[in-house]
DNA sequence: CATGAATGAGGATTCATTCAT
DNA sequence: GATGAATGAATCCTCATTCAT
């Protein structure tokens, strides 16, 4: 998931699958990057069944060079899946940098349904390749990010301490599966807001 | 959705798919509702795509024999999906009537998360199809059973005014589909509680 | 073929499959009359391979009941073939009537062409079961109505004696299946009238 | 059509499907040729609709790639067609090159006979395929070869001037459809005789 | 007799993946 | 490294034919 709509322009050399190897040639890189974002495209319309072979034409290559860089389908979804992640968290800090905790929280949960209702059929198609253990790495970094803010925030008293960071973050994940139709965004941040009174509640209290 | 795990043994002959016609011969009316239960079996484990003589196979009948009874693969699913819906559906009135309207809320979105947790694959499985216009019957129907119990407790003086049905909706049938996890159940549970709280804030308010 | 459009109304028991029978019950002979009408209809696009289950449905009847009238498919198509067949050479009595020999053979050439220019798909279709033993009595029918006028057109001085009627009957069967095409009816109609100023040929030479 | 039986040695890189590609690798160029072969030899027997995995099998290769190679099994029909029609006109200018005009109208109307006696099935179920607008091409091919035959022979006064060249290609390429039949080589000879007698007979008069 | 449900073989088509060039 | 041809399993779907009702 990636905060602001469209952004193929990735300035670092795309971490996700090489491990070892040495830095790629320019011409492998560029064929790497142009697989990505063609793949990205796609499934922006929602599905993610592509024939490889499209994939491969429209980047301008021959379905070999798909397998030379990502070992199986599933492996090219997941890179796509963990860029836009990647991107999508990104942001965390900087939120905190220049909000209270909950606000940030507010905001950054804010930003996952925005990037969702800008990225329909992306976020949707991505959610729903479940629990392939390869696609783990995405959601523990939201997890992590989705937690800091929420540790932060019940330190500033600005928030329940009962509630668990998978609660919450199990209520947006889920919210982005469902992101056809007309009015989702409003109704997402509806959903939002409602949460946002649950979790301040008992703060508000005496 | 059917809130008691596995109950396949419906007394109204199927209304689903033959809308007009006579009341299908006997054995015709045995394999539709096979087909049915197969099919419903199979999607439980979390997937749609069996390959259509997989389900014939396992309900005992020729391919040919789901091409009658379900135009389409999606027909198929679509019956499935009605029928479950329809039972969950069926408990709302049920519950109103021993409960306080909120309560009966609180209790049939429980009953909702339940149905989710027992029929894990089912209901993720089901609510992948999203805006097939076959589908909308569905939808509808459990809008229907929130809208009005939503409306009882706002008139009740139980709960905020000011929230629509479609956002607690949106909230449960988004938690659904996620239901992928061994601490689901109890994570949407705390979904569900914390949604309450949001909802009943208002209502202490002066 | 049959030489006027479309004339769906036999004064005979249709003589063609149930050889030995009783003369069928009242509503049985109905059904095979429909059944056959359905047929040539839909024959008359100029496809044959229509599911039964088609043909059965818009006479009304259940696929059974073409198979008790109809030891297999090609029996049906085989039987509207007779019926054509039929209806067509018994004309050629009625033309040597009024006319002399040769112009006899001509008007019957004629109608050939004409009965296939207004049941294009019809002729075209039917003459495309080409040699199945079961169709060799259609073309005997025609072979020896068109033999018949040749032999009294020499009789009377008015052909060449040295033309088989094979030859003659395999240029207007060939031409009928090729009936598709706007300009067909009048190629053909040349055809025809060059064919006869080849056979009248030799008989002008003293 | 081709003029002489079977003569499977092209010298040109089959210019039929990929139009505007490079020049196909080795071994794909092999199996397309293999395809076209097989195809064509399937054919003689007088059907067109073979299981594509037969063909494929015949040919030594998967059924991917007679889909690769030919969108459509119409596709792969038309090759055929086009080649032996290319074949079989090829020969008209060598006939005019060594024969009156008229002398060579009857030899190439005669090489069509026999092409046809020599190809039974193939030239009937070739000619079966008829209007799809892909294989106007091959029908236009025969068209110029006899206007041009016709047009000379005219010129020359050697045949009638009130005959369209359609009239005649009409005639034979009718009868190449019904080649079904131990005698129909002469028949069809003793067609294109009688035929020809007509066309001559005004020539001859005064 | 008629009906129409069920069967299941038959054939089409697609695409992930491999591998020769 | 890249290419794209070949493979063939996997599925879909259709329909002639049989047979229980």
């Amino acid at each position: 998931m990636k905060i602001l709509p469209v952004d193929p322009s990735p300035t670092k050399p795309s971490p996700t699958k090489s491990s070892p190897g040495k830095p790629l040639r320019a011409d492998a890189r560029r064929n790497r990057e142009r697989l990505l974002a063609t793949a990205r495209e796609l499934f922006l319309g929602g599905k993610l069944d592509f024939p490889l072979e499209d994939i491969a034409r429209r980047s301008g290559v021959g379905v070999g060079t798909i397998y030379r860089h990502f070992e199986t389908r599933e492996a090219l979804i997941e890179a796509v899946y963990q860029q836009e992640i990647g991107t999508l968290c990104a942001c965390a800090d900087e939120l905190l940098g220049r909000l209270s905790a909950d606000d940030a929280l507010a905001a950054f949960l804010g930003q996952m349904i925005d990037y969702a209702a800008n990225n329909r059929g992306l976020a949707a198609a991505l959610c729903s390749i479940p629990d392939a253990p390869a696609f783990t790495a995405g959601p523990r970094l939201l997890m992590e990010a989705v937690s800091r803010l929420m540790r932060l925030a019940v330190a500033e008293r600005r928030l329940r301490a009962d509630v668990e960071p998978g609660t919450v973050l199990t209520v947006i994940t889920s919210l982005c599966r469902v992101n056809d139709d007309p009015g989702w965004k409003a109704q997402a941040h509806a959903v939002v807001a409602l949460l946002l009174d649950g979790l301040r509640l008992g703060v508000a209290r005496p």
